[in-house]
RNA sequence: GUGGGUGUAGCUCAGUGGUAGAGCGCCGGACUGUGGCUCCGGAAGUCGCGGGUUCGAAACCCGUCACCCACCCCA
């Protein structure tokens, strides 16, 4: 092999079927996104630097993929410009500089590729896309129930049936902390371990938090609070459950404390989505964390049993604008990741046959040159009629080149030699059925469009 | 970043120290205006890369790179 040839690491490169698999789940989320009243935004690939770092924490930050200097500066390996690392962060600047342009309630959905410099693994890219939806300028909890409804309503459409909606609040977690006198630069840590209880539970959680440098008395404090998790943590998308779990976290809050707004906020989220497809879905998790550093209220996490990652994921982030504008505006807003989402509906078999489809439903076998200008007039014809048509361009053996029809799933071939052309005739060979019948040039377009309804 | 696995023909892989293989695909022919089946023939690999051991290495040893799986983290 002369040169490699493989896409750099963790990009990929999309042929024809996988580039149609994208854009049918896209399409389906587009419709959706449009169907709740949010409205599309395109930002850059690249950001200058200073806009990314700092708003996604230590962890997000060692992620930005970062573009030295041109010129003479490039030896000094500075960057000035990155590419950027989510859709959330641009959408803040973008609001930012078009304040005075864009609505006081402002919906935006952006469908985009996203860049992190991750070690790839299953469902993990370095390149991959985000179908996020965000709502600006307002702080009620209809927000938070309406995107759940939006990303219920999209998955749903693609064909799953079987996720959750988990949904904590990011002040209980940092009244918690506090309470439990966790230093504010261990409180990442600290969320980290705490997000884990699902997986490895209270002893591993504990093992974790001490493993992560907090104090043995903050441990055991916070772990006695999440103790009982069958009770304090709803274990199903039940509203009852919720309802019970938020009353024992409530009680367990002092009146009057954030802890225990957030919590109050919480469910009035989750009593607004029983009015919406995202009902049943929904699952109150206290142990749930997430990653990025700007999330101010609610947080959102979607799960699929078969995927050890989230299928998306979100929240309140009332103050990101303000980093860019210096006058905070609401925000809040769910991401949808593509590809995980593609991932399980590959493994579940999810994709409609028909996206099989092949690129023509008729191709023109070429006998020889001279045949060439009334094989393409044909084809205008042919097209003229609705079909997609390929012209095959090399007078090879006619059985080879039904033998190129036949392997790309094309199912009419038409043949267009020395007899045809001067009976103005072709004869049209359906590969399928095996038969062929010689039509006069102008039928064949309407001929095959109707053979090929019947097929379905 | 940690641990494990795998790198041999375009693809999937066999080959445990002695001449580099199979299936599929591709090309040609039987069949020069008709595909799927069958048969015959053909092209194609510095065995990931570098070093070492050996009379001899695809195989054994060391290093390195890439990919996969698990952990970590995330969409």
């Amino acid at each position: 092999m002369a040169q490699r040839t493989e896409p750099a690491r963790g990009m990929r490169d999309f042929l024809p079927e996988d580039v149609r698999r994208r854009e049918y789940a896209i399409g389906i989320i587009t419709r959706v996104y449009e169907r709740y009243g949010f409205e599309p935004l395109e930002t850059p690939a690249v950001e200058n630097i200073e806009t990314l770092l700092g708003t996604y924490g230590e962890e997000g930050n060692q992620l930005i993929f970062k573009i030295l200097k041109r010129g003479e500066h490039e030896a000094t390996g500075q960057a000035d410009l990155a590419l950027r690392y989510d859709l959330t962060v641009p959408l803040a600047r973008v609001v930012a500089q078009y304040q005075s342009r864009l609505p006081r309630l402002f919906k935006r959905y952006q469908i985009q590729p996203v860049w992190r410099a991750d070690r790839p693994a299953r469902g993990r890219f370095r390149e991959f896309y985000q179908c996020d939806v965000d709502s600006l300028g307002s702080t009620s909890p209809m927000v938070e129930a309406e995107l759940c409804a939006a990303m219920s309503d999209a998955l749903t459409e693609l064909g799953f049936n079987d996720f959750v909606i988990r949904i904590n609040h990011r002040q209980f977690l940092a009244y918690l902390l506090n309470t439990f006198a966790v230093p504010r630069e261990s409180h990442a840590d600290a969320l980290v371990a705490i997000d884990k209880l699902d997986k490895i539970g209270g002893d591993g959680v504990l093992k974790e938090l001490l493993n992560r440098g907090i104090s043995e008395q903050s441990s055991d404090a916070m772990l006695q609070f999440f103790e009982g998790a069958a009770e304090i943590k709803g274990s199903a998308p039940d509203p009852e459950e919720n309802e019970a779990a938020l009353d024992v976290g409530r009680d367990r809050l002092p009146i009057g404390s954030p802890g225990r707004d957030a919590v109050e906020n919480i469910r009035a989220i989750l009593r607004i989505t029983s009015g919406t497809s995202a009902e049943g879905r929904m699952r109150l998790d206290f142990s749930l964390a997430r990653g990025l550093s700007y999330y101010t209220g609610a947080i959102m996490e979607i799960n699929v049993a078969d995927l050890a990652g989230s299928l998306g994921g979100g929240g309140r982030y009332d103050n990101l604008v303000g980093m860019f504008l210096g006058q905070n505006i609401p925000a809040c807003g769910f991401s949808l990741g593509l590809e995980r989402i593609l991932v399980v509906m590959g493994e579940r078999n999810m994709f409609p046959p028909t996206l099989k489809t092949t690129a023509a439903d008729v191709m023109i076998a070429t006998f020889d040159a001279a045949g060439a200008p009334a094989a393409m007039r044909l084809a205008a014809q042919l097209r003229e009629a609705g079909l997609r048509v390929l012209v095959y361009p090399d007078p090879e053996k006619i059985g080879k080149q039904i033998k190129y029809a036949d392997s790309r799933g094309i199912p009419f071939v038409a043949l267009l030699g020395e007899n045809e052309i001067r009976d103005n005739t072709v004869t049209v060979k359906n590969l399928a059925a095996q038969t062929q019948d010689t039509y006069g040039q102008a039928d064949a377009g309407a001929t095959i469009v109707e053979a090929l309804r019947q097929r379905g």
